[in-house]
DNA sequence: AAAATAACTAAACGTTTGTTTAGTTTAAAA
DNA sequence: TTTTAAACTAAACAAACGTTTAGTTATTTT
């Protein structure tokens, strides 16, 4: 044993998330980071490997984050009521800090949709399907519907949600919510 | 007068839209222009000022070739049909050619949605708000709805044109093309 | 107190970025 | 046919990128 770390590695994580929620991956540097997260680049390299590494696991971060919004809708038991309430949740970030713009992981979606990237599309791939057993599940709850009924509305709220995501990082407040109203008058 | 250009200007920049649709600004070097378009960077620098430039250029061939569809939206009379197939209008692309992923105006918009470049941002404003007035003029075509709701509903297809074009990097037809329909069941 | 070693600082690494520039080729004008 | 200037090639530019490394500081164990 020798000396101790002089940062929570936790701690410094929660900052470049934010760094890379605001900006994308390629648009942050380790220079942006290493300022940001006020640590050198070598803790940073021998704490993470390399930019990749520690952008999985802002990422990661990211999605235990989200986990509590999501447990919530898992618990939820008014189906649709749930879901809409979802919607509103996961944009509520947005309304509390300018600079976090979207949702980090469909902006990831979107930047890596065109590289080859294995560890990132996993990473998307399982927590899109996650979201989507889940919102099948909720709309489940009203045994009225059929099981065509519920795929194709499941398709259409993950593409919504999605979509969302997406205008969260340039529309107002009022233009996001009216939008989920309208989503949720469709079903 | 001395030598003639060796290449035609429109040719090259439909190229490099290409790129830049493909990949996005930042992540198009003027290395994989060059090779695309098939010119030296001097004559893509003669021509075209700078990278950003050549940018502006490709967004103006972008929204000039996007013009055909929405004349075409322009001159339809059935009111929220015609808007219906400007969205399987906008997305066609997407299903004929893998490389042109979304919308080049929706995916500029998204990525320079956090810098501050004036030029990118008044180009996006005015053809946001250009589409927003010719949807209003469609669903006023239904005299039955009052104005409040001809604004909400505008401000609802405006978003979910944008949420489409977002959603359409990465999602496939079959989910795209439901999730038009679930958009236009209640209007 | 001395030895050992992990954590730190800071400078350098080789590439790649967008942009410029010096030198050559080509074709219109004199 | 000579002059002239725009279009070309190719190499160089400084700055920034992600990453590595040599050298110093600090703390634990012997």
């Amino acid at each position: 044993m020798a000396r101790k770390k002089q940062y929570n590695e936790t701690d410094v994580v929660e900052k470049a998330m934010n760094l890379f929620w605001k900006n994308g991956y390629e648009a942050t540097s380790m220079q942006m980071l290493e300022k940001e997260m006020g640590i050198n680049k070598f803790s940073i390299y021998s704490s993470f490997g390399n930019k990749h590494g520690l952008f999985i696991e802002s990422l990661n971060q990211y999605k235990s984050r989200v986990n509590t919004t999501l447990n919530k809708l898992k618990k939820g038991t008014r189906g649709i009521e749930d879901i809409k309430q979802f919607f509103y949740d996961s944009v509520s970030s947005n309304f509390k800090n300018d600079n976090l713009k979207g949702c980090l992981v469909t902006n990831t979606y979107n930047e890596f949709s065109d590289k080859h990237d294995e560890i990132i599309k996993a990473q998307m791939e399982s927590f899109m399907s996650n979201l989507k057993s889940i919102i099948t599940e909720k709309l489940k709850i009203d045994t009225t519907k059929n099981e065509d009924t519920i795929a194709k509305q499941a398709n259409y709220l993950l593409l919504a949600k999605h979509g969302l995501a997406a205008a969260a990082r340039v529309n107002t407040k009022e233009e996001i919510e009216d939008y989920i109203e309208m989503t949720f008058k469709n079903l």
